[in-house]
RNA sequence: GGAGAGAUGGCAGAGUGGUCGAAUGCGCCGGUUUGCUAAAUCGGUGUACCUGUUAAAUCGGGUACCGAGGGUUCGAAUCCCUCUCUCUCCGCCA
């Protein structure tokens, strides 16, 4: 959520914004509504105060002028009354709209139409030319028998999996040592509630606006999270942090809920397009100061890359493009991991940066040295999510007779396993 | 799931209809005292928004906030209702 103050003064920049996220947002019914709310509160207040000083005079009356008195604060009331309701009407309508303004851009952000126009930063490793017929994730798993979908969705309908042996191994061992990698930069590693309530999906943005894309619980009113990044990032939502304790740095481990509305027919074969997944998320809550934050930007972008070098894995990394980026984003990097089946890159991660856009929301604040409550930035970044990241990695690492080599900084997680072979 | 108790400022803890943004203590900040530290002593110490003066305010005026939301009342931390959370006991359970 941007500042109305903010949108007042830059009125264009966020016209710009609405206008490049191809956002259908009225900005004019914004800027009626803050007007009408200044209105209502300035005569409600001096009503009020009017009132409240008419009730404290009261008190020290004798029971005629007192009488005489009560007549004219009733009257009064009741217009303190009206006012009242008529302002919290407005001041809901203005949140509601507000809620809907997407965050202005980074001058650096790349025009496009969508994901297909974001701008090419760099590129990693070579992609594999293979000299025999290389096979996709799925025939690789099967035969490996480390993973069954045919199965999955007789049991748990489309787009899931099992994973079992090795696999279940392979996953739980990109996960830890994802942890390990971000502990060693200093996070704290977060095991997180995978269920949480409106207030925080609100807060971090994905409502209102993704309603379609996450389950949500029949009984009880809560959601269940798409990412750690939600609960991670609204773990200290109302408080007021000290200085000292900033930058947080954390890692959230949990599994991703996504109902992948819309999505029929895309992305069908194999494990790119899931309903449920696992992910490392790198979150940062920082001071307000636009250098800083765009410091951590670079920061989880590059934790993400080590980890994909470190799997031996070509990756690229794109700069987001406007019409493919998000509301609540100023400036998005993407990092695609090379896919030998998709004949191309496959996004692996995503980092964002969001100034105080979901601060806000969330009431995030800090104290500076001079004593000032600011509201803090955030950002975030995959560290890995698997089991996407399976695909490149059975992929790439594949070999003529079917088996697939384990890149060696995961073997210690798989008892020393340095290959998987085929069971058949 | 059933029965009961509770939620007050950074913390502890008073306050059961007006003079309460809230006693008192601790903490914190500043002054005085002090060879230094400690002690003593004095003063200060929330957040948000509206508005005024202004070069700008750490300035003036106002409104709101005592878990959240609603109600009663001229007036609510205080009375009533709903919800959330915490604790105790019973049941169930990993």
């Amino acid at each position: 959520m941007l500042d109305i103050r903010f949108i007042r003064e830059n009125a264009d920049l966020v016209r710009e914004a609405i206008r490049r996220k191809r956002i259908a947002v009225d900005l004019d019914n914004v800027l009626a509504a803050d007007g009408e709310c200044r209105e209502l509160k300035t005569s409600f207040e001096s009503r009020k105060a009017e009132q409240n000083r008419g009730s404290k005079e009261l008190g020290r009356l004798d029971a005629a002028a007192r009488a005489k008195a009560l007549e004219g604060l009733k009257v009064l009331s009741d217009e303190v009354r009206v006012l009242e309701a008529r302002l919290v009407e407005a001041e809901a309508r203005l949140r509601t709209l507000l809620l809907l303004v997407p965050n202005v851009l980074d001058p650096a952000v790349p025009e496009g139409r969508d994901d297909s126009q974001n701008a090419e930063l760099k590129r990693w490793g070579t992609p594999r030319q293979f000299d025999f017929a290389a096979k996709d994730h799925v025939d690789l798993g099967t035969s490996l028998d480390i993973l069954d979908i045919e199965r999955a969705t007789r049991i748990a309908g489309s787009r899931t999996y099992f994973l079992k042996n090795e696999g279940a191994l392979l996953e739980l061992a990109v996960l830890r040592f994802a942890i390990d990698h971000m502990m060693a930069k200093g996070f704290s590693p977060m095991l997180v509630p995978h269920l949480v309530r409106t207030e925080a999906m609100e807060g971090t943005a994905y409502l209102p606006g993704g309603e379609e894309q996450a389950y949500r619980t029949q009984k009880d009113d809560s959601w269940l999270i798409g990412t750690s990044e939600v609960p991670v990032t609204a773990y200290r939502m109302g408080e007021i942090l000290s200085c000292e304790e900033l930058p947080l740095k954390m890692a959230g481990l949990s599994p991703c809920y996504r109902r992948e509305a819309g999505t029929y027919g895309k992305d069908t074969r194999g494990l790119y397009r899931i309903h449920q997944f696992q992910k490392v998320e790198q979150v940062v809550v920082c001071r307000a100061d636009l250098d800083e934050s765009i410091r951590w930007h670079d920061a989880i972008l590059k934790n993400a890359e080590e980890l994909l070098q470190a799997f031996e894995l070509p990756y690229r990394v794109v700069d987001v493009c406007d019409g493919d980026l998000g509301r609540p984003q100023v400036r998005k990097f993407d990092i695609e991991t090379w896919m030998p089946s998709r004949n191309g890159y496959g996004e692996t991660h995503s980092a964002s940066r969001f100034h105080d856009y979901q601060a806000r929301r969330l009431d995030l604040r800090y104290r500076d040295e001079q004593g000032k409550v600011r509201i803090c930035h955030t950002l975030n970044n995959t560290v890995v999510a698997s089991p996407r990241i399976l695909i490149p990695l059975l992929e790439n690492h594949q070999q003529a007779d079917g088996s697939v080599v384990i890149p060696e900084v995961l073997r210690p997680y798989m008892g020393g396993r340095s290959v998987m072979k085929p069971k058949a």
